[in-house]
DNA sequence: ATCACTTAAAGTGTCGACAATATTGCTATT
DNA sequence: AATAGCAATATTGTCGACACTTTAAGTGAT
């Protein structure tokens, strides 16, 4: 829902979309300066619409600000992954056990559809199960939590920053097979209506998740 | 950290902690139109400030913006509650799970000190204990979760918005006794670092917290 | 050579004006 | 009378210029 319909309007909303994909691919470095000058000249648009984005950029937890200073990106440190991940657990948790009450029965069997086709691609050879996977099965229980606040936090939010800290790592996408089992247990909890299994399980698989990026550093 | 050093050093920032300030205790009504012209002759000030000011609120989820549109005061909705306090029962449980982790002796002692304060003017007849000590409380264990992303995530965010929705319904304070007796339940897991256990109890103080609140809807 | 002070440069913060979009009210047609 | 289209108005989005702050360079004194 917010997601899929991000649609640029605004002069201001191209930039930020732009400037956000430049900084989550890594093409403008992690802990570089963010000049408004420079910004504005690169992306041909006035430093009012560079401010704008650069806000947003800052709400979104990508950059910081420091007044009459500037703005950074935010610099990686194994610590911000950390604090990034207990949030997300959190979070995530909490959006699996909101799934299991609230997702349609339609939007269940969705799901387990999706599972099933990742599954295929995954015995077939195809190690297609990768981030665009991942992400669209996390994505699903996000948004069938229908909790507004849960979905523009992680979504609009937590989930850019994951994939900068992914790309500065330089991982290609998330654990493959072993994720899988965990998705297929997930799935099944939120399919028997069971609120505090699902929520135990995410929060498990993400912190395995984690543990998994921890042992490369 | 993130709360107590909060000076204002941009004309944009005073407009901001004014405007919010003005937002959650109600001077602006909830829903309402913030017109930019209106508001830049109010507060004496640009329109690049306000829309400045603007974005920052947006930023908190205390107004949304459409594009072209202009910019509303969020409305209230008994739906719009629940949902904050689900995202405030997982992030605050972390929370309290992390600071049995994380605090140090120190501030453990502090935290329990502040409780016999608490406690005393309970007894003595005071019924001091309100939203400033309750406020006080919740605040510390954040803090003391160590977590930059959970502090500013509740403490700039969530807080603020909880706090509109208790002037909206008119609430003077929290729950008065039977808050205390879980808040001192709270605390002793801290101190025995039972980090599991702690969480537990924060989520069921939340839970137990916005119970009451739906009672009185 | 180092340090304190002054001054120049660069960058951010703020402003007022103009452009583009949305909303309102009116007119005309059926 | 109701509706569609159009004109006028009001509001937001964008821009360039100026003010203020920070930072860096440079000068002089110890």
């Amino acid at each position: 829902m917010t997601f899929f319909t991000e649609k640029p309007v605004t002069a201001a909303d191209t930039t930020f979309f732009q400037l956000r994909k430049d900084i989550v691919e890594g093409n403008i470095a992690a802990g570089s300066k963010l000049s408004e000058t420079q910004l504005s000249t690169k992306y041909e648009v006035s430093r009012a619409v560079i401010r704008e984005a650069i806000n947003r950029l800052e709400a979104s937890n990508l950059v910081e600000r420091k007044a009459n200073v500037g703005a950074r990106v935010v610099s990686f440190s194994p610590q911000g992954l950390i604090e990034l991940y207990q949030v997300r657990e959190a979070l995530e948790g909490m959006g699996a056990r909101l799934a299991a009450k609230n997702m349609s029965d339609d939007e269940i069997a969705d799901l387990q559809q999706l599972l099933n086709s990742h599954s295929k691609k995954v015995e077939s050879g195809e190690s297609y199960y990768q981030e665009a996977g991942d992400v669209d099965f996390h994505y699903r229980i996000i948004l069938g939590s229908k909790n507004q606040h849960l979905i523009s936090t992680l979504i609009d939010g937590i989930y850019h920053l994951v994939r900068m800290y992914r790309v500065q790592l330089g991982m290609a996408g998330p654990r493959v097979t072993t994720a899988f089992d965990e998705h297929k247990h997930i799935v099944r909890a939120i399919a028997n209506r069971d609120a505090e299994l699902a929520e135990m399980l995410m929060r498990r698989h993400i912190t395995y998740s984690m543990k998994n990026i921890e042992t490369k550093l």
